[in-house]
DNA sequence: ACCTGAACACCGTTCAAGT
DNA sequence: ACCTGAACACCGTTCAAGT
């Protein structure tokens, strides 16, 4: 294989991946069309095809940029939990700076950004010292979980303006709640002000360190 | 409002949504056109605008009768914990029964159907015993972990041939993981032999009961 | 009031032709 | 080896025209 100096504009897998990238979080996930990331690159469409195979492809190498970059290795002296909570936080952070991230993460299995994801989990469910048995349900109950919350912020980033104001939207969603038939929903009218109060990741969190709790308290483990 | 009497092969909205979801099921989530749907109804594609504002309206709609079919009411005698489970289980077999439901259910925030599970959830969380100030993130943690399976399921079915044997999935990926690099991969390789045998729908509900010890435990509440 | 179907403005993807 | 861009086979949605 021999790698043969180019011209500074040619093509490059990662040159499109960097552009796909820069168009999905300028557009959201409508914004990346072969068409628009060969105008950006002043290439034409059929260009792209031949370093990507097709829009599955590029959105999975995407989400695996973005990934690594931004979910952290597990810290030296950093216990499980600690571990745990950082990856989880990890990929909350990367969803709200790339809301598409959250879908593509919930769309396609055994995508390698999610083995990864699997495997820092397990191995932190490992250093917990749950027994090998339920290692296996324990880091799936945590994945699936922060699946959940990543394919929601997601969808209600798709669902607004990039721009828009988070508490007014908030607000509006627990003015809906509180606004409910009290016979039929009564719990979500109950917790209509929690949600216009709530913090989003302070939440997140507090429902990881909830599974945490219940892995520990299955596994007999000591945090 | 009057209700005229009709032709028998009326269009109604009711009969779009039905029909919409068997395209869905037979054909899957790409199955799904407004062509193909009008072909179906013996019409052409503009007729069915009448009904529905557009295609994001018939799929919430569709999910919403699917899920209002499935997951049962509290059953009168049922303990929290068992309610609990049950609502969960009803929408794991919804979206076996029905793989798009998952990738609905986790696209449109604030949709109906999930208000509703959002809420069945929540009330039996607050019969737990749970106080107040935790309901809502005891909730939420039930809901997003519901929901980050539903989506992975919806993804695994996307994935695969309607058809295909179930076994063979299983082993062809458990195969792929014990072939992963040991010093990457150590979790991944361990737990591969237990990716091939295990039974999804007791680990979806280990999960739950997962859940439900941390929000016991956390609340200082009773089982 | 409700239906028809051609037309519009898009897609992802392919492929002969170029360099 | 790599790029070009017209062309193909689709989409969702609209809308004048019909009944």
């Amino acid at each position: 294989m021999v790698t043969r100096p180019r011209r500074d504009d040619a093509l490059s897998r990662e040159r499109i991946v960097d552009a796909a990238t820069a168009l999905l979080d300028a557009e959201g996930e409508g914004g990346l069309t072969f068409r628009a990331l060969a105008a950006h690159l002043n290439t034409g469409p059929g260009a792209i095809y031949w370093h990507v195979a097709n829009k599955g492809e590029l959105l999975t190498a995407a989400t695996d940029a973005v990934l690594n970059r931004t979910v952290p290795a597990a810290a030296a002296g950093a216990t499980p939990p600690d571990a745990i909570r950082a990856v989880a936080l990890g990929v909350f952070d990367a969803i709200e700076a790339h809301p598409w991230v959250g879908t593509q993460l919930t769309h396609m299995p055994s995508q390698p950004a999610l083995r990864r994801l699997f495997e820092r989990l397990g191995q932190q469910v490992r250093a917990l010292g749950v027994p090998a048995a339920a290692q296996f349900t324990s880091a799936s109950a945590l994945l699936n979980y922060v699946l959940g919350v990543g394919a929601q912020n997601a969808a209600n980033a798709r669902a607004h303006q990039p721009g828009a104001d988070r508490g007014e939207i908030l607000g509006a969603e627990a003015a809906a709640w509180a606004g409910l038939d009290p016979g039929e929903y009564p719990f979500l009218r109950s917790v209509a002000g929690q949600l216009r109060e709530h913090d989003d990741r302070q939440q997140y969190l507090d429902g990881v360190n909830l599974i945490l709790v219940g892995i520990t308290a299955c596994a007999g483990g000591h945090t």
